[in-house]
DNA sequence: CTTCATACGTGTATACTATACACAAATGTA
DNA sequence: TACATTTGTGTATAGTATACACGTATGAAG
């Protein structure tokens, strides 16, 4: 593929990629140092990096993920592209911000030496125009969560009805009625009991659930 | 705003604008000739440009529709952006897709030596990555008509319940009961009636009603 | 081994919403 | 005056959403 010609490139295309996962229960947001004088010092944003020739955005934001977090198996998909002239202060560049979300497992063991894992509501005073591209994908999550099983992304392989539901919770903002959730969402038929139980907790143990598919179904909407 | 360094820039940054807009009744979607040798002539597509260094995306997107379709005042909201390597076979163009929506005054009466609106069974073939961008815009179309008033942008300021049902089912794809969407829909109180009604029809006159706000709102779910 | 603390799992009655459905009224035309 | 056409309206029924409380299984502590 020949590159465009000289009078039309004046911006660099990047993509930036604010990836969420649940740590100990609570929702995380990835974050690594930012370390570009003389405007971005001192400050922390999402995981991001350029686009090359060879490849489309999905590709580019899989692959920053992997040489720049270490993280394979994101789901990922396209929020919006961040386009104003001065997002990136020292030049133009223009960013297809994606979505990112990984399992607790791969959360909760993330060991890295400059990118780590940050409570979302520290989500702030981010470099670039990250704190915008951080209430995007919030609120991308919230609208997603409730049309499709955008959950799976965030749940460990099995995980309890409750561990589901405090999920929805956290991204919907509100309580949910434990039975009506629970009729709710095993109507759908989305989910299915593994017929095993939670170990060890000091109480009565919660029946562990799957979903029945590992792809991302639309439904009617919940809560 | 500095340019990027050179070796980020290889790609274009384009807009396109799939803009649509009914006529008769019948939803339409507005294209040009495309003459771009060797791998796009004798073909159509819909309006687009290239992304220039002091505007954002959603500018250039409105740039384009004045400069190319001689179009202003039309809605536009960003609709995904496409980055496959050879989504254009000339040369790397990175493109960020913009929903436009016109109301029919304008769609109607619109004249231009190039650009024509063609009813939207009949957009196929297009150029570039033109029919799935076709695609996308239909489909962030039927999310949004029932999720939110963006039929307020294809409308006449005063039309009946009747063209506004007849809107819904075309977008929709399938029919609704009168009855209950003239409730459903009052019940939101998005809409008022004027008081007028038409006129010169040979059939007992509709009430004309029009939106309560110009803004775009958001919905709970209808149909 | 008993008691306690904790979180799990379940059903029903009521309010609300969605659906299905048919006919009289207003206009222009013949 | 009769006709063709499209408007505008109500009700009964089914289905869905909501509100709500207590017995049960486990581990820990005494």
């Amino acid at each position: 593929m020949k590159i465009a010609p000289e009078k039309f490139r004046f911006a660099a295309l990047a993509v930036d990629v604010p990836v969420y996962g649940l740590i100990n229960g609570k929702l995380h947001g990835l974050i690594a140092p930012v370390n570009r004088p003389p405007h971005y010092v001192n400050v922390e944003g999402f995981l991001g990096g350029m686009v090359d020739a060879k490849e489309n955005a999905l590709e580019a934001a899989q692959r920053v993920l992997q040489e720049k977090g270490n993280l394979k198996d994101v789901y990922l998909e396209q929020l919006y592209t961040f386009s104003e002239v001065d997002r990136d202060k020292r030049n133009r560049v223009v960013s297809v911000a994606h979505l990112g979300l990984v399992r607790p497992d791969t959360a909760a063991a993330y060991a890295h030496p400059h990118a780590h894992f940050v409570p979302i509501q520290k989500l702030h005073d981010l470099a670039y125009d990250h704190d915008e591209i951080h209430r995007a994908a919030l609120a991308r999550l919230r609208g997603n969560i409730t049309h499709s099983t955008i959950a799976q992304f965030l749940l460990p392989r099995h995980f309890t009805l409750t561990e589901l539901q405090s999920l929805y919770e956290m991204i919907l903002g509100h309580e949910l009625d434990k039975r009506n959730f629970r009729k709710k969402i095993l109507a759908l038929e989305i989910l299915k009991d593994t017929g095993r139980m939670q170990e060890g907790v000091r109480n009565r143990p919660a029946a562990l659930y799957t979903f029945t598919t590992t792809k991302l179904q639309e439904l009617p909407l919940i809560a």
